[in-house]
DNA sequence: CTGGATCCGGTTTGATACTG
DNA sequence: CAGTATCAAACCGGATCCAG
């Protein structure tokens, strides 16, 4: 494991599905939860709503980019049930929906910043090494 | 590995998308590394590997849980094409390919340790905010 | 043991059309 | 505008066979 991590006392990665028998439930819900949080939609409106505050229904999809409507409404719903996000309906012609983080919605933007950095960082590495990977295997 | 990218200071994620204009290609590549870095299996992987820092394809399955002989393959496929995963062949009879992290894999872990924590902290909410939301909705 | 290849069935996704 | 309904395509997973 890593050493040089300066986080003694918190929760250690490492010591979450170590070696360590967790209950067998508990594990398929956290297992279930990566499965719905680790999803490119729900990071990418995660990110949109972290970045805007409140959208609309139509304004999420522009602003998550490529996304068909109906991935937008299940993802939505999914963060809805989640309680990831907070949907207000306003009862006028024409209809009005507005999307927002919950509290818990943001802390999760918050955890996955570190992702959205090593992206930053690393893009440019992945893309050399797809090359590199590209060449040893497809020009053998 | 990584260059001398001109990423000023910290990169505030408030900043990365917000009324910035990126790159459209680097914007597409931070896209498609999202889509599969933000993959279940991914995650699944990257944690086996990081929690044990070497393992054989049968125990990366192993550790892992439920995943398919398939899926594995892919998964670690595109995770070494990344240059996430050290793939190493042991030319021997029975075969014996051992798997490990890179250092930008080991990066990759400490940036996703905090979604796990955040996992670990929050799905009694989530899973709560499920029941209300079930509620709500299907037992109207 | 470590895979690649294939068939096959179930699920997910995307494009389009339609409704209130 | 904000969805739902529907159909076709893509994908996932299991099982199996095969090769090194």
């Amino acid at each position: 494991m890593q050493q040089d991590v300066p986080v003694p006392p918190i929760y250690e990665w490492s010591n979450r599905a170590g070696g360590k028998p967790l209950d067998p439930q508990l594990d398929g819900l956290v297992r279930d939860i990566i499965g719905k949080v680790a999803d490119k939609w729900t990071m990418l409106i995660l990110e949109a709503l972290n970045d805007h505050g409140t959208l609309r229904f139509t304004d999420v999809g522009r602003k998550v980019g490529e996304i068909s409507q109906k991935m937008l409404t299940k993802t939505l719903r999914q963060m809805e049930a989640d309680g990831l996000v907070h949907r207000t309906v306003h009862p006028v012609i024409p209809p009005h929906v507005d999307y927002s983080l919950t509290p818990m919605g943001r802390s999760l933007g918050g955890a996955f910043c570190g992702v959205w950095l090593w992206v930053e960082e690393h893009h440019a590495a992945i893309e050399a090494s797809r090359k590199a990977f590209a060449q040893r295997n497809g020009a053998a």
